[in-house]
DNA sequence: TTGCAATTGCGATGCACTTGCAATAAGAAT
DNA sequence: ATTCTTATTGCAAGTGCATCGCAATTGCAA
């Protein structure tokens, strides 16, 4: 039988996902990492990242592979729309609903099972518009 | 004044945009370097991805910035959806209705100007699915 | 044909992320 | 509490994709 092994809440885990949930941006690895590291000074940027991937697993945060740069990492799991700066990089949260229904659509256009589906916008945000 | 450089149509440049047209797969910078290899054996990878960047500039292709995985490229330069399965990661077209609604909506939640959105879909592909 | 900046090929480099491995430490069993 | 198993960590080295510096080449306008 295949038995997937038991997780561990180490104290490295459990803060990575405090600091992860503690704020509403969407940091890189090595900004969190930096965060995580007031509280735990010797923790390592691989730890990091793998703690990462098993919380995004567990379905605890979530992955954010935004267009051709560095991943970014979100404490909030649930489905919703991000919009990136095109000027400094930076993501955000968009306020909107999720159109469920894009996923019907897609499924009748194309021969897949559809599961999932993701939006990202992209755009000038205030700082960058109103020059800084 | 500020003047962009006068583009060449070069030899290489030239290739690489025939080879992507010729295609409706979504080929990674590699895949199209062997594929335009073939024409042109001593063709470098650091020229594909030049004349790639350069093509996308121009409008002529389509940077496809896919989840996380390497980055694809597509003929086809005209806003259109895309989806990725799971389990091989290959990317086909959603031949469905791109929903410009959509970015009005985003404009009202968010204080970014918005310029752009792609759409994500992300499933099994037939060939996955019905095991292979 | 000439001049020259855009482009190429090549190797080196950068960057983000991953992995192998020995040491450490959760947390279940005793 | 103590023991035991094995998940997890820190570290350093490794990967893979993409980019860069530079000298040589080549479009192409004059």
């Amino acid at each position: 039988m295949i038995r997937r092994s038991a997780r561990r809440m180490t104290r490295q885990r459990k803060i990575v996902l405090e600091e992860l949930r503690k704020v509403t941006s969407h940091p890189t690895a090595d900004q969190l990492h930096q965060m995580v590291r007031r509280r735990l000074p010797g923790i390592n940027i691989a730890t990091v990242y793998r703690n990462l991937e098993i919380l995004t697993d567990e379905g605890e945060v979530m992955k954010l592979d935004v267009a051709g740069t560095q991943r970014r990492f979100d404490g909030n799991a649930l489905n919703h729309y991000h919009i990136r700066c095109s000027r400094c990089g930076r993501v955000d949260d968009v306020h909107m609903d999720v159109v469920d229904s894009l996923e019907e659509a897609a499924a009748k256009a194309c021969a897949y099972t559809v599961l999932s589906h993701t939006v990202e916008f992209v755009g000038i945000c205030p700082g960058c518009r109103d020059g800084n």
